[in-house]
DNA sequence: AAGCTGTGGTTGCACACGCAACTGCTCGCG
DNA sequence: CGCGAGCAGTTGCGTGTGCAACCACAGCTT
């Protein structure tokens, strides 16, 4: 039984600039990640959350991270980031380490084949970041869109 | 780590600018999306996928929708809406009537039922909305921010 | 040293989604 | 009129993901 929560209740809806806002970021995110997902596939068989995984471990120290950090780091459930290591390690492109000073613990680290293929991806996908996305704003507007994220992630 | 002036040209690496809008921009759409379904689901048993699709139905026209309409409006895959629609169906919560000017056609339209079960969660939806996203701007930055993703979406 | 609590990672299962193939219908064109 | 092209919607299949249960280990507490 759904118990209603004492809600600010005229508020039933969204005037039109509040839609704007957030129906926008809705919008958006699912186009611009179908979009650039699509085109990471096509170009060098590569889904985007792929992608995300092995550039940040490209860019962590050592070339190499722990299963967990990864996962908070995309947001992924650790279930998922297992599956998807999983595949990353069968087609080669990184491999586990087992962690000398906590047992429980495991890196994934890139192979050469991995860094090959980073690389050249790397190129590609940024540049259809800043076409679809960042060249739409002006620096400052960059830098304001940044303050704007903090804010909500800080809650 | 001073930013230097490195061309826009560097395709290599965003800069942090750059990093701080994009990045931003994944993390706070999967934070808030991951939120507010859990928040919607616990709530009113209604994934936000669901919401979406009855909200749409209820703002339109005659409180029915053309299937295509509904999939194109949410970026989902008409495959995806059928099954979306399948549950909401068993669920009691809309029904399908078949269109009378085009024999392919078919709407999906709320019953009661459905509209008490969206009337119940908008309020304490939106709530959450505000509370985690459009409360942390001014309005003159909620419109801001509308301008953005018209921006984006021009393209 | 033994036990207990909590954490890192993997597995079983269920589910939501996309793609491609299919059905049934509409519409235009010869 | 009939035929072919194309669209609306559904279904079969594969896949990526989350949750919960599980194992192995770390770090306390006693």
């Amino acid at each position: 039984m759904a118990t209603a929560p004492p809600p600010p209740s005229d508020t039933a809806h969204l005037d039109a600039q509040e839609l704007r806002a957030w129906r926008g970021l809705l919008r958006t995110y699912a186009r611009l990640t179908k979009a650039l997902d699509a085109e990471l596939e096509a170009a060098h068989g590569l889904p985007l959350s792929s992608y995300e995984v092995l550039m940040l471990i490209a860019d962590a120290e050592g070339g190499q991270m722990r299963m967990h950090d990864i996962a908070s780091s995309i947001l992924l459930s650790r279930s998922g980031l297992t599956r998807l290591v999983d595949r990353l390690e069968r087609d080669g492109l990184l491999c586990r380490k087992s962690c000398s000073s906590d047992a429980r613990g495991a890196f994934a680290c890139l192979t050469p084949k991995g860094r090959d293929v980073l690389d050249a991806a790397r190129a590609a996908h940024l540049a259809g970041v800043r076409a679809k996305f960042l060249d739409h704003f002006s620096p400052a507007e960059q830098e304001q869109l940044g303050g704007f994220w903090e804010r909500v992630a800080s809650t």
